[in-house]
DNA sequence: TAGATTGTTAATCGATTAACAATC
DNA sequence: TAGATTGTTAATCGATTAACAATC
């Protein structure tokens, strides 16, 4: 079983389903049906039971999903139910802002190692862990057993970040830098541009009044 | 004509190609296919077409694309050929993270204001833009035309600076923020919260090395 | 028992890709 | 003219949604 390979939109759904459990959970909330979730999260109540079926049965008829049950389940599937640790390259504003989020984090993703080329910010301390020089971090990840590495560094320098984390094994790249990163297709590659966001918000904006000969625009 | 909605896939794909575009005038081509930009971004060159020909005829047949005249259109598309107020919530080290990216964009997105509710913070400047107490939000957007708003502020925070937000008539939101935001359907919300990029991430992680009875794992 | 809700199959919908006439 | 490549239609593929038997 769990052979079926699940597609990545069920994979991005996931965590938001995690969110709203947790918020739950806080709430002292100790069963949720699918449709009460699928309300709060505006998805389709069936959409929520078939992703949760890929793997496995988490659910009982009449009833509905017990929220802490679920909760491990999906922490399960996600494996943050074990330790991983993270590496960052980058500490700048935003990656200093990553560091800071870790510390509150409840899931199990530690950042565990900091790098960054610039000789005034090596040695430092952010949370207690040192910045490092770029050198070490191949040796450093491996040492580490560290399984992701997140790159807040400038466009330019983000590809030569990525070679190094592959040459060290990294098995996932969150990468905040612009541009496509070109990584053997064993490494997985999420990318959390935020430009790409706001463009895209872009568009969506209303149309600014340019000259619109007769009204009847939209639908 | 440009009646057809289009499909929120296509829109997110427009500031990937304008990326690519925008590094292959930095290199000087002024000619670009459907396949070489495929083959640059792992897309399929049907699909680029397809996703341009929403917006109108850019290419020639047995030439390709003129990469400044197509840069032109996607910004005029995105609607980032003219300029775009923007105003940032939560001066911490993300929201500083970002204006600084912001002095460095060669798009017409421009951070106009910066508001915080921490007394410590307002009145002290970031990139010469004054920090602003909560309360001038409404007016200052408003009056300065702002359309879009980012929040970078701890998550039982962003729903309120949200409502505020609307309150003054924005647009569009990026949320930095996890959770869910509540908006009229009229404002577009964009999520950037990369914890959810970080555990699905995790998702794709190789299995841990747990008692594997047979081998036989994938395919 | 009656009502609620799951897990799952079948139907629908939409997005991606292939194919090709038009044409540079 | 021959080769390349677009814009677009048709075919395919995959994801979402509806429907319902099973069952709490």
């Amino acid at each position: 079983m769990k052979s079926a390979k699940i597609s990545e939109a069920v994979v991005r759904r996931l965590p938001i389903y995690l969110q709203a459990l947790n918020e739950l959970h806080s709430r002292e909330i100790g069963t949720v049906s699918s449709q009460e979730l699928g309300q709060r999260l505006d998805l389709n109540p069936a959409q929520i039971r078939k992703d949760l079926a890929y793997f496995g049965e988490f659910g009982r008829k009449g009833i509905g999903y017990d929220v802490i049950y679920l909760i491990e389940k999906i922490r399960q599937i996600l494996k943050v139910n074990q330790t991983i640790n993270v590496a960052l390259v980058g500490a700048g504003n935003l990656g200093l802002a990553l560091c800071n989020y870790n510390k509150y984090s409840k899931d199990n993703m530690k950042i565990t190692a900091v790098f960054d080329d610039n000789p005034q910010k090596i040695g430092t301390k952010i949370n207690n862990l040192l910045v490092q020089p770029m050198d070490e971090l191949v040796e450093t990840v491996k040492q580490g057993e560290i399984r992701i590495g997140i790159i807040t560094v400038p466009a330019v320098e983000a590809q030569n970040v990525a070679n190094r984390f592959v040459e060290a094994g990294i098995e996932g790249l969150l990468n905040f830098a612009p541009g496509i990163l070109r990584v053997p297709e064993e490494v997985r590659v999420q990318n959390a541009d935020f430009t790409r966001e706001l463009l895209s918000l872009a568009y969506y904006l209303n149309q600014d009044e340019e000259e619109d000969e007769d009204g009847s625009t939209l639908d």
